[in-house]
RNA sequence: GUGGAUAUAGCUUAGUUGGUUAAAGCGCCAGUUUGUGGCACUGGAGACCGUCGGUUCGAAUCCGACUUUCCACC
């Protein structure tokens, strides 16, 4: 249940309350795709980063280990020992950004595997039989996320199947629900909102799953490759037709930046991989803008990734030291760089929150969009 | 000591019958990464081709000497 508590213009500060723990909203979603943060972080480090959900993927669980192995450990929240709450990834955008030789018919899509290439069925029903095992606490539609540029009658005759697919989900959750051996008889439904760059169409859309009454509802099919000013053009035009008692989910996205001006558009959750994969190779988010650890200027350099932020990382390493592990090629790298960059997320957005809270959103915007998004 | 081989970018190597600005991988220096195939991708800098001399219009390439390293034999 989403409860909105405060808004300023069109930000909003709220509360989703599930059988699974409270999220306070704005919400960033740290991504554990497979039930582990990449870069070797736990459930017990993503509460030391201060994170409030996390975000696993049917694609990649369902192949290995398998949803019903999954199901026989207790579901995702028992065998990853997060008590809090997760949502799952559909798979509907794996199957377009990962998978190879998929076929999409109106039952779903036929794909091949990336891991052995052996060719797999999902649509509606299994993406939500799929999640219903993982036992998740938010299960989002099974949609497709159409490439960029697009055709206009493509993504019209798109759209309008993934409403049709949002209808089967909807249906197929209700009864795996109320079934009476669901891992989470509790399971919410987010439904997704399509139609590449065309307003005309993700109104309609948006108009018309708006009318299924759902959980939740997302905007998914942004930061794909199309100008950052077009994303905020798309959410500015769908905002409005969003139920206003429901959570707003921005998939994939984004930078800090990206974040800051979604929330002043409207959007209360977001999940993205850049922290995590960013800080994979070096690069880390901080107060000033961002960093290369890898840079040569760093070899020498005693002071923290950022001196302002009070993250163990931080309070503990130099530069110069993350430096070295990462030429070394040393795992801890990794670890050390990911927790700061998603401590960095959480705490962002905990100041986000701070900032609405005080009814001060705006000069926060004016002061701080763009100015996370830099190179330094 | 004798015979043979070797010497090209920081490292490991490629360079066809001598022919314009000598190539690659790694490393180095940067950049990219937006509902995640975990070490990826894209650029850039960097060698007067062991030294000296010779042949030739022209030599990393052919010849000689010296030096380096390695192998075999005595």
């Amino acid at each position: 249940m989403y409860e909105l508590i405060k808004q300023e213009n069109a930000a909003r500060r709220g509360v989703f309350t599930t059988v699974h723990g409270t999220v306070q909203t704005p919400a960033f979603m740290n991504v554990a795709t497979a039930g582990a943060i990449k870069g070797a972080l736990d459930a017990g480090d993503l509460r030391a980063a201060r994170c409030q959900v996390m975000l696993s993927n049917t694609y990649h669980l369902h192949l290995r280990p398998g949803d019903e192995t999954v199901r026989a450990m207790g579901g995702i929240r028992t065998f990853a020992k997060w008590d809090g709450p997760v949502l799952t990834d559909s798979g509907g955008f794996q199957v377009f950004s990962l998978a190879k030789l998929r076929n999409i018919r109106e039952e779903g899509v036929t794909f091949a595997s990336h891991i052995d290439g052996r060719r797999i069925f999902m649509g509606p029903e299994e993406s939500m039989r799929i999640q219903s095992n993982l036992g998740s606490t938010v299960a989002m539609a099974f949609d497709e996320c159409v490439e960029n540029p697009a055709e206009y009658a493509y993504a019209k005759e798109s759209a309008a199947r993934t409403a049709r697919w949002l209808e089967r989900c909807k249906a197929e959750m209700r009864r795996l629900n109320g079934s009476g051996d669901a891992v989470n008889p509790d399971q919410l439904l987010f439904g997704i909102n399509q139609g590449a760059t065309f307003q005309d169409i993700r109104i309609d859309h948006m108009q018309r799953i708006a009318e299924m009454d759902l959980d939740g509802y997302a905007i998914g099919g942004l930061a794909v490759g199309e100008p950052t000013e077009v994303m905020y053009e798309i959410i500015e035009a769908v905002e409005p037709h969003m139920p206003k008692t429901k959570i707003r989910y921005l998939m994939g996205v984004g930078t800090p930046g990206n974040i800051i001006e979604a929330v002043y558009r409207g959007v209360d959750l977001f999940d993205c991989v850049m922290p995590s994969r960013n800080a994979r190779h070096g690069h880390v988010f901080t107060e000033e803008g961002v960093r290369n650890l890898m840079n040569a200027k760093y070899a020498l350099d005693d002071a923290p990734i950022d001196p302002t932020c009070d993250c163990p990382v931080c309070r503990t390493h130099s530069r110069a030291y993350l430096h070295h592990l990462f030429k070394a090629g040393e795992m801890l790298a990794m670890r050390l760089a990911v927790f700061h960059n998603l401590y960095f997320y959480n705490r962002l957005l905990e100041r986000i929150r701070e900032a609405l809270d005080a009814g001060t959103y705006e000069a926060f915007y004016r002061e701080n969009r763009g100015k996370f998004d830099v190179r330094i």
